[in-house]
DNA sequence: CGCCCATATGAGACTTGTCATATATTGGAT
DNA sequence: ATCCAATATATGACAAGTCTCATATGGGCG
């Protein structure tokens, strides 16, 4: 869906290659949207089907020609559309949570265990973002930085806008944001877990019966 | 992929229908795992194929027989290896943040709508999630409760322990602190947003000069 | 010599989403 | 009385999107 506007985001931006293209998702965009390569072609060649880019071939020694993907009228005029369209609710799909739904099937120090595995793969893409907020290179700085062109003009890489590099940055804080609050919710779940696990076989029965009060009594995960 | 192993885990609480399932879907694991009702019958036709789950058709009076699917025990075996496995790194794919990244192209006043747009679906989806924990009635219960056999045989619907009360109630508070979070920083970014406007246009440019220093200047956003 | 980088393309499997449709019964509206 | 709507139950077909894997070229570098 919006691979395409991703890629025609990064080409309002200046023109590129696939490669370029790849390069530019996995350094910038790449936290919150993943695009294989495959893919980026793809939408590519689509695009240029579309009439919203075209191709310039430019040669190089050595290298193979760069096919650098232009932004045409409509390619701007469909980019911009999109960007003032109002997104649809996206389709929510977490097979964690699907793993801690019916995780009342496995032994609690089993769960435990997969909970501190969790845990330490946030932590770790925590790291990650943060590491890339302080150095605070803005991936548009990147964008503008490299000269793909050769030619020595430098016009189509413009210097990324003080309103640019805060909405760059907040993606970035979103991210964190999220990988934050996931974080602190892994570590209150493991808690009450070993809160609930603390209390002897007998308490927890009761707790259980407590809860249910009137029904028949479920099996119990003591093993 | 793992449609299959959320189908496998509710037919491990009772047997069921497919459009049972549906229900039980939309009713209790609905906020992080969206299923067509098309998606439903496929995986089963698929677990049944494959030996994970057998079908007992239950003629009734007046309605279509019910096509009850049952657990084998390679489903089980099955559940269980998989909720022991811990989750590769998912896919992240948020076509908003995309918007975000390349706003900078729109209107700030259009961007600052978008984000109020957002603002309050995301504050309604908020809203859905609180009062469901409010009402605190577990998705389990609802499950439990519901006698869908007619046998009178309560026996498969079985009543949900604490513990699995605190897993459900734990990936509802998942969504909760998730919104949560998300909401914080939409009012942030507007701030911002708001901050960089308000600055008048002289200083603005000064700030954008002060920041990218040395290069070409940008056209800028003064629309 | 062999591997990596820059650049690009193709085939095929699989997943998802969307839409349409079928049947039989109960319960309300006209 | 009759008809429509809803409920409970289930399928089929297809478009669109994604992923994975494989492959090709030609120069630079260790």
């Amino acid at each position: 869906m919006s691979l395409r506007h991703a890629v025609l985001g990064f080409l309002s931006l200046k023109p590129l290659t696939g490669y370029d293209l790849k390069k530019y998702f996995d350094g910038s965009v790449g936290h919150f949207w993943n695009a294989d390569q495959a893919q980026i072609y793809r939408a590519l060649t689509q695009l240029t089907e579309d009439g919203l880019v075209h191709v310039r071939v430019v040669p190089q020694e050595g290298r193979p020609a760069r096919r650098e993907h232009h932004l045409t009228d409509s390619g701007r005029a469909e980019l911009d559309a999109w960007l003032r369209a109002p997104a649809g609710p996206q389709a929510v799909r977490e097979p964690f949570m699907v793993q801690v739904f019916f995780a009342g099937r496995l032994p609690v120090a089993e769960t435990t265990a997969l909970l501190d595995a969790r845990i330490a793969a946030t932590r770790e893409r925590l790291g990650v973002l943060r590491a890339i907020a302080a150095q605070s290179a803005t991936a548009l700085d990147a964008i503008a930085d490299t000269d793909t062109t050769g030619t020595g003009t430098t016009a189509s890489g413009a210097v990324p806008s003080a309103l640019d590099r805060l909405l760059a940055t907040a993606t970035l804080e979103n991210g964190i944001r999220h990988l934050t609050a996931e974080l602190d919710w892994l570590r209150d779940l493991r808690t009450d877990l070993d809160d609930l696990h603390a209390a002897p076989a007998r308490i927890r029965r009761r707790l259980d019966r407590a809860v249910s009060d009137g029904h028949a009594h479920h099996p119990g995960q003591d093993a």
